[in-house]
RNA sequence: GGAGAGAUGGCCGAGUGGUCGAAGGCGCACGCCUGGAAAGUGUGUAGGCGGGGAACCGUCUCGAGGGUUCGAAUCCCUCUCUCUCCGCCA
């Protein structure tokens, strides 16, 4: 969420950002409703001087059993409450108009990021010194690849019938050495951002409350993407990702600097409605309504963000290094990258069988975008209170993760060959299937 | 699910209608004291909003929201959360 004083302040710079987003310019409406607010804050603040005053004279009098002089007061400050009441009642309203046009307004691109439409102009992204050479290779397969689906099918451990009965399209059940994967690739990518990149396990809530969505920017703009469960007068929803009750953690709350940053991890499942994508990606396990993702979420403070998201990066993209799987990864353009990003970057896991990339990773950097919608700060060194910073990045997505194992370990006869680094969850274990 | 208790500043804790943003203590910061430290001692120590170059001034906030009142931490209503006991339960 914005803040309308920086609105206020840079109408232009604000407006531009929004059309790198495919957005109409709306400074202006914004800056004269935060006009008329602080008007009225202005003659509220007085009127209420003025009847504290008032009623200071008051308790006085009537300790000193004045009583026709408290009389005299009370009637003089008691017209003073309808106006009170008029203005208290406008300045409720401006404020949530204003809180309710910043709510749907999408964080503003951090400098550099390319300006585009849409996923075509993305750009690949390379560090200095590094290439296509520096990351894994793409498998030299030598027969045709087959898709995930295929070989999951074949081998009957990937059964999309059954989870259709059970619960319709988009559900998989995982079978036998199948499903043993799929939880041994979780539990190395939980393993390896607790042990070698120092972040927090944690074991969240799947279920939270709408004011945590809001914070991650869930709420309002895409309610349709969740799905919810009726509780007592309410509803919680089912989390689309861990992101949201890690990085609540810090909301309404004043960190102190050397707390700084905070960096948790969570395996958890997620839960889509996927209400936009209806017909894409239908075959297969790639877009579920259920899916495991191991997540990272950073707290810092401004000036440590930037660098702390490239950090984030190169953990994510240990994890395909470690597993041996090719990657590219892609930053994303104005166009294509989330709402309350400032820079994204995405993994994109070379799929043999698909004989494309397919994303298995973002990772996104929001500023005090998320700050700001949670109230979550620290103590700067003044000891003033400022906003953190978020961020957060799939560390990976395990479903896709399986998918891009499978397809990039897969042999001629069917089966599917285990990663080295896998092995050890997999009871030693050298392929399945075939 | 039933019964009860509670929510006050970084923490503990007082405060049942009048100058209370809030006693006292702890913690913390700075100073004094000391050869140095401890002890002692002095001062300071919430956040939001509005105004102002700033010092500062005003206003709002005692879990949240509403109400009564000239005036609410204190009274009323609703909600949220926490704790205790009982029941049920992985």
């Amino acid at each position: 969420m914005f803040d309308i004083k920086w609105i206020s302040a840079n109408p232009e710079a604000f407006d531009a950002a929004l059309k790198t987003r495919g957005m109409e310019p709306v400074s202006k409406s914004l800056v004269a409703l935060d006009d008329e607010r602080r008007a009225v804050v202005a003659e509220l603040n007085a009127v209420q001087e003025k009847r504290n005053a008032s009623s200071k004279l008051i308790g006085q009098a009537k300790a000193q059993k004045d009583e026709a002089r408290a009389q005299e007061l009370m009637a003089e400050v008691g017209g003073l409450k309808d106006r009170l009441g008029e203005l208290e009642a406008r300045e409720k309203a401006l404020t949530e108009d204003i809180r309710a046009a910043l709510s749907v307004i999408p964080n503003m691109p951090a400098e550099g990021v390319p300006v585009g439409a849409d996923e075509s102009e993305n750009v690949p992204y390379f560090r200095a010194n590094e290439s296509d050479a520096t990351r894994p290779a793409k498998p030299n397969l030598g027969f045709t690849a087959k898709e995930h689906y295929e070989l999951g099918e074949a081998m009957g451990g990937m059964d999309f019938e059954t989870a259709a009965k059970l619960s319709g399209s988009r559900f998989v059940v995982l079978k036998g050495q199948l499903a043993r994967l799929e939880r041994a690739i979780g539990q190395f990518m939980i393993d390896l951002h607790v042990d070698a990149h120092g972040y927090t396990e944690v074991v969240p809530p799947y279920l939270v409350r709408d004011e945590a969505l809001f914070g991650t920017n869930q709420l309002p703009k895409f309610e349709e993407d969740l799905f919810f469960t009726p509780h007592g007068e309410g509803r919680l929803a089912l989390i689309p990702t861990a992101e949201v009750p890690l990085t609540n953690f810090v909301r309404e709350s004043i960190l102190t600097e050397d707390e700084l940053p905070l960096r948790f991890t969570a395996l958890t499942p997620c839960f889509r409605s996927e209400a936009g994508s209806a017909g894409r990606d239908t075959r297969g396990m790639l877009r579920q309504h259920q899916f495991n993702k191991v997540e990272m979420v950073s707290i810092t403070t401004p000036d440590k963000s930037a660098e702390e998201h490239e950090r984030m990066l190169a953990c994510a993209e240990e994890v395909l290094k470690r597993l041996g799987i090719h990657y590219r990864v892609m930053q994303l353009c104005t166009g294509d990258m989330g709402f309350g990003a400032r820079r994204t970057y995405d993994i994109e896991a070379w799929l043999p069988g698909q004989d494309t990339y397919r994303e298995i990773s973002s990772v996104s950097v929001c500023g005090d975008f998320q700050a700001r919608r949670m109230d979550a700060r620290y103590r700067d060194e003044n000891g003033k209170p400022q906003f953190v910073h978020t961020l957060n990045g799939s560390g990976v997505a395990v479903g896709r993760a399986l998918i891009a194992v499978m397809e990039n370990y897969q042999n001629e006869d069917g089966s599917v060959s285990i990663p080295d680094v896998l092995r050890p969850y997999m009871g030693g274990i050298e392929k399945i299937g075939g």
